[in-house]
DNA sequence: CGTCGGGTTGATAACTTTCAAATTTCGTGG
DNA sequence: CCACGAAATTTGAAAGTTATCAACCCGACG
């Protein structure tokens, strides 16, 4: 069953998985949980959370300011991690809550340290996805820095895309988007206000549109172009040998 | 010797460290090498790259963009790691540029992952200074996405204070800092001349003044408001037990 | 002395936000 | 199936923030 999963689809291209790790995979999906939209899976200052891997749906990591204003850090997709790095490393800085129905299956913290003491594969597996959500929270930060609007949005949509695209779930020609343009502009340090017309931009210059929880593509090598967009970030060679 | 390095106060800040640590730790210390500033340590795109811990001086870690801007990541630390997840995990997608003299002990792959295979404490407190950096680079994207140019470079200084003071070459009053308004501009994502008047701002609000190479807290509590800066992020309990 | 890399200042342009309001979409109960 | 209200999207106008361009100043240094 777990050779099918999200999980196992990101990590299959990139590692060969052994029957064990599909194996200690299957035993992880056992504990498959749902959440209805809105639940806070973590919430800031909370210690001892939980760690899942999301199964389908969409889930949003975010940061609150005291003057009300919140950052999304960034979006998980099916076959991410949820609340990976806090676990291993420390308690949790920031909220994790769910956007759509989620199906996610929770991680023992015994099942990720048995992982890591076999220094399996799927351990190495574990660290590079970490790695890879590192990779992408720095370039997010480069676009917040250094991108005008209409090129985060378009970076960030592709990032997206090919996300999506690993694990079956979107392609070139595009994806369905449960976001709504408030959750886009905390993503993207925007008013949502602002969102909205850098959206309707990307439609009149042909790019792409996004438009009844869909994205669709319309110039895909335009929207490169125009985004700067390099996906060496997201789909290297794998992890290194440990 | 080790003892009084930068790292082991840090570490030593979080966790114990046993003798055979410390052992490790000197083991370490002992290829020292010197770089002037503008060297390149690590360079986009390059592969097998070595892991420094820095003894002496500032370094900073960047990403250069096709359009010729470049954002910088974070600025390193006297006892932080340099290049630490690039190799731990995957092939280095930024640069890191030494800004001053420095001085840094290379880290041999074969040491760091003893380290790891023994599970020490000091596995432990690698891991710990990653999660650490990641906090850093988490705040950094907030700072960028939700907070005011003036906020944003209150904020970003107030964390220097407070990762120099964990080292003993800062405190609460100021600190040494050899950034240009350049290098605070790529930081920040602003321009250079924004920068400035952004610094002269917080020295007309009698907060912060930063002159000569030399940054001084004028009312550091009032700093501390504007910024909403809370260091919860940075001095937590240390890591949880591996 | 003259150059060069910062730093500083002013004026203008560009981008983005904010506020206010109209329009559309969507879920739900009738 | 339709009507209704809430939420999301869209548009306009004005205000605010930041970038860009163009100078000028200054200390370090050959």
């Amino acid at each position: 069953m777990a050779e099918n999963s999200p999980l196992a689809r990101k990590l299959r291209a990139f590692v060969a998985l052994s029957a064990e790790d599909l194996l200690m995979l299957d035993a992880i999906h056992k504990r498959r949980r749902n959440f209805d939209p809105g639940t806070q899976l973590v919430h800031q200052g909370q210690t001892d959370q939980p760690v899942y891997i999301l199964a389908m749906g969409w889930v949003c990591s975010f940061k609150l300011l005291s003057n009300g204003s919140r950052q999304i850090i960034d979006f998980r997709l099916p076959g991410d991690f949820l609340g990976l790095r806090s676990v291993l490393f420390r308690a949790s800085d920031h909220n994790i809550e769910a956007i759509t129905k989620i199906e996610a299956s929770e991680v023992l913290q015994s099942d990720l340290l048995t992982a890591f003491t076999q220094q399996s594969r799927l351990a190495t597996a574990i660290l590079w996805a970490a790695s890879r959500d590192e990779a992408m929270v720095v370039e997010h930060l480069v676009g917040l820095g250094r991108r005008t609007a209409l090129q985060r949005a378009a970076h960030y949509f592709l990032e997206f895309g090919a996300r999506l695209n690993l694990v079956g779930l979107g392609s070139k020609t595009g994806f369905d988007c449960p976001l709504s343009q408030y959750m886009i502009a905390d993503a993207l340090g925007l008013s949502s206000i602002h969102v909205n017309r850098v959206l309707r931009e990307l439609r009149d210059l042909g790019l792409m549109t996004f438009q009844k929880r869909r994205v669709t593509f319309d110039d895909f090598s335009g929207l490169v172009a125009l985004a700067d967009f390099d996906w060496s970030y997201l789909d290297h060679d794998g992890p290194p040998p440990v």
